[in-house]
DNA sequence: ACGCTTTGCTAACACTGTTCGCAAAGGAGC
DNA sequence: GCTCCTTTGCGAACAGTGTTAGCAAAGCGT
């Protein structure tokens, strides 16, 4: 009850036996465990395990599983590399989003979190830096807010996408399935798609995000 | 093993007993009461107590969960009403884009499924009328497979930031942490953020997803 | 009426997140 | 040095999860 939020809620106090693990340690243990076994692998004796001790002694550092999962990722976002404002927004955008799409390769159990986003101190400061980035664009807030919520949907997006081959069994069967429907004749338009100018997602990514930005926020054409 | 994937298997055979609930009714049961409970109240015992049987008794038309829910998938993509292509493809993209979004607060518990996208037969249906929608569009294949693609993502980031409100208690937490690190003055332009530019998202999402998908599809302008 | 096949149900298993009580470990005060 | 006192570690326990195995029940064809 001494503060709902884990940002807010101190360290050890000095006094009495001293913790044998931080906060950090915990955190940094539980996305070493993640990056190599996934998401649902990612269980609290699991990780407990890894720091040669008990299932339950990580609940005097960490209030729950979710809130674990709440420090991994604002950890990770540490991890954006935020460059001085070049002058061209677009540009500073789409690398900013291109370091995203790296992160969430580097983490793949990103894009297994879903909930709320998190904003902890490092997803602040990431959001302060678009928002420095975006400083002197005409439009207003709310357009460029939504802007960057779109640019994060899309990271994620594409991120699931790349890292889809990974379950070749389910991506195997569906395939068989996509082959015997489409065997059928019904869905002319699906069956006419031609795979070679299908690209790669990872490579698709810069120039779509940049599309995307653009319509979003640069309009110097009509409403129509 | 008979058929790996759940739309190629079939229903009863005729002989034996005969079933009390068939694939279809596990489903629409699973449905409502994720439609009232959440997903993650969704229980397998739960949903057979809805249906008055027992836990186990679900596995005889259902091969997991997981399957279960890809299942719950499939069937509300069928509740898309696809119209005939009006001539206008940007138009028509967007109120396929709006129909999905009612879908999603219809069915709130669509946010939290993370996994592949399925590709059922309503799925496919769905793909299939996006790609006659964009059937003269001069852009190559995989674009418009791009295009379908964030039109998507947007759908379900949309759809999870509207209802974001029905957690009061977290988001008031966030709120107060917010408050607390502005009131620090770091992150000055997140704290001189204009709420009252701030509108609803799903009154700016018809114009979000038209300006992206103008953005991806339709470029009379320049490369820079 | 009798097999045969398919389904329903219960109990069990392995596992999960989480809590509780008690032992252990170090600093402060005398 | 020895106590107190606060904080942490730990193991067992609890309620709940998805999933499986074995056996009873219920219709069809002959």
């Amino acid at each position: 009850m001494a503060h709902e939020v884990v940002w807010l809620r101190g360290v050890s106090s000095g006094v009495g036996r001293p913790p044998r693990h931080t906060r950090e340690t915990v955190t940094l243990a539980a996305i070493h465990a993640a990056d190599r076994d996934g998401l649902p692998a990612l269980t609290m004796r699991s990780v407990a395990a890894q720091l040669g001790t008990g299932g339950g002694s990580l609940y005097r550092h960490v209030a729950s599983r979710e809130e674990l999962i709440d420090l991994m990722v604002d950890h990770v976002a540490g991890e954006y590399l935020l460059h001085e404002p070049s002058g061209r927004w677009l540009d500073d955008l789409v690398a900013l989003a291109v370091q995203g799409l790296q992160i969430h390769l580097r983490h793949p159990w990103l894009t297994e979190v879903v909930g709320a986003p998190i904003v902890g101190p490092n997803g602040l400061r990431v959001s302060e830096h678009v928002m420095t980035l975006l400083d002197e664009h005409p439009a207003n807030d709310g357009q460029k807010l939504v802007a960057y919520a779109v640019m994060n949907a899309l990271i994620t997006s594409f991120a699931r996408a790349i890292r889809s081959a990974p379950d070749p069994a389910r991506t195997e069967a569906q395939a068989a399935y996509l082959a015997h429907v489409l065997a059928r004749g019904e869905h002319p338009h699906l069956a006419a798609l031609d795979p070679s100018t299908a690209r790669q997602p990872d490579d698709v990514f810069p120039e779509a995000i940049r599309r995307v930005l653009r319509g979003l926020l640069d309009d110097d054409r009509g409403d129509r």
